[in-house]
DNA sequence: AGGTTTAATGCAACTAAGTTGCGAAAATAG
DNA sequence: CTATTTTCGCAACTTAGTTGCATTAAACCT
């Protein structure tokens, strides 16, 4: 169970969501709220929204955490498993929607991938 | 330019990949070299066998650094892109030596990719 | 071999991400 | 409007990774 009640913080952070559809990091979301609330907050919330289903996680090219709007997930079904990518120039990060196929492994049952492209973006390229 | 001096702590390091295949998060290592050297000179060495193409360096599923041998890199070419392995369960990885066609994205340009699937390895499967 | 150069190491202090515990504030139920 | 319980703020903490500098030890040179 994730969100129960609708605060004023969670406002936020959904708002932030909702109005651009990039992924953004912890730190900057913390930065981008600051004066708002407090970074614990931040962390608590995500994790919440996460556990609804509205956000989704993964690991960014340096290790941080980054979070963007899940598409179709729900409590119990997490449909994450589309690739990302990052650009080595500006940091920015895309949610792709493309199907990547991971080949079945024996004697391994794969739950969830975490598929992370780096190179340029169109922004970057120009 | 990496290693240019074979040191103790080099040989020890190198020791460690060489006798096993598996990948080694940073933390494993220092822990696995406490007493013969400093996690400073840990990390600079896994700088310097990363940048001479003797090991590889990705993200695990918390974030963490974790580095594996290398197979066919130089110090020019890394033939990095094959996926990693990371269980669930008891957080081993491993290089997986599988083809993971990437589509290619229009106006961007992928230099590396980082690719985890995690789950259950065969030892946590029985 | 012995001395010199310079890479590599140890140490301590630091940065930054993320976590925890607890008392206070604020949603929501009744 | 009050009581309940979630959520928040704060401060303190943990852990990964980094930096600067003085010391140690490879390797190079006659």
């Amino acid at each position: 169970m994730g969100i129960v009640r609708k605060t004023k913080a969670v406002n936020i952070v959904l708002n932030i969501f909702e109005h651009n559809n990039e992924a953004k990091s912890v730190v900057n979301l913390i930065e981008l709220v600051k004066g708002e609330m407090n970074k614990t907050t931040v962390y608590r919330i995500l994790d919440r929204l996460e556990q609804d289903g509205t956000i989704h996680c993964f690991n960014g090219k340096d290790g941080l955490k980054w979070y963007a709007k899940c598409n179709g997930c729900s409590e119990n079904h997490h449909y994450d498993l589309h690739p990302h990518f990052q650009c080595n120039n500006c940091d920015k990060v895309e949610c792709l929607s493309l199907e990547v196929k991971i080949p079945s492994l024996k004697n391994h049952k794969v739950d969830t991938t975490d598929i992370l492209l780096m190179g340029q973006c169109s922004d970057c390229l120009t």
